[in-house]
DNA sequence: TTGCGTGCAAAGGTTTTGCATGGCA
DNA sequence: TGCCATGCAAAACCTTTGCACGCAA
């Protein structure tokens, strides 16, 4: 299902240096796409979607599922695999103006052990998305 | 955006009544289609899509939304959420077995604190699911 | 040279929308 | 009667797939 690329490309090079320099904020494939077309070194929408697929696996980027009709987005996390490193970001969204927040929040990994803790159930942070109201919409 | 219905309409009751029965069961809206269909008193597409809309609004039924490509899955929780005012029940999905757990924990009241305080984010509970694995699945 | 990767176009599947008709209040 | 809801078909949307060509190793 998953199939993980192995070759060194130009269009995997500059796809990951792309997605490394806007590390923070969410990039969607259509993203992706635009912007290399913009600069003229256009890259072809399955090869995005593939190596996004692939990098995914690898653990070099996160995808997150906001809700299911907007496109996926993909955040750098970076390949070292150390403690630090595939730090996950948390998610809450205003149902109001559709703002997507993210948190990297200590007291937001507590959820996550008081629920594998007290519940057993395993949270899985990339897919949750905490829906709400943003300060400016309450 | 959301723009909820007003009217009691047969489609309406019918379709709720379709999910109360299915409770605990994933239900996809062309699953909903489907039944209809093959009971004879089809109803269209957009109306089920509209409702199901609305009943999330509602409150009614929650809807998951399990990986991005896959259909959304809905399910009734009924309005017991405005049972008694102070407590709320968060919910737990299980992205493997699909199973729906419901807590009513002081804990995870902390959580909507937290966000409120820290991060002037006004969580909706009700809204708001929880992926991972359940008990069983890890 | 041997596959894997790419890109185009087309298909796939879910959800939304436009518009005329039907039905609730 | 005045809106709102329905249903059909078509559109919109994101993503995947088939296939021929190109390119890395």
């Amino acid at each position: 299902m998953n199939t993980r690329l192995k070759y060194k490309t130009k269009q995997r090079e500059i796809l990951i240096e792309y997605l490394e320099k806007f590390q923070g904020k969410h990039i969607t494939a259509s993203d992706v796409y635009e912007y290399f077309r913009s600069q003229g070194e256009s890259i072809g929408q399955s090869t995005i979607y593939r190596q996004l697929e692939s990098l995914v696996d690898e653990g070099i980027i996160n995808k997150y599922i906001i809700d299911g009709n907007s496109p996926a987005c993909f955040e750098y996390v970076g390949n070292d695999h150390h403690h630090d490193a595939g730090e996950v970001c948390y998610h809450c969204k205003c149902q109001k103006c559709g703002k997507l927040i993210h948190l990297n929040c200590d007291e937001l990994e507590e959820i996550q052990e008081h629920l594998f803790k007290d519940h057993r159930f395993k949270l899985d942070p990339i897919r949750t998305v905490f829906y709400g109201l943003c300060e400016n919409c309450i």
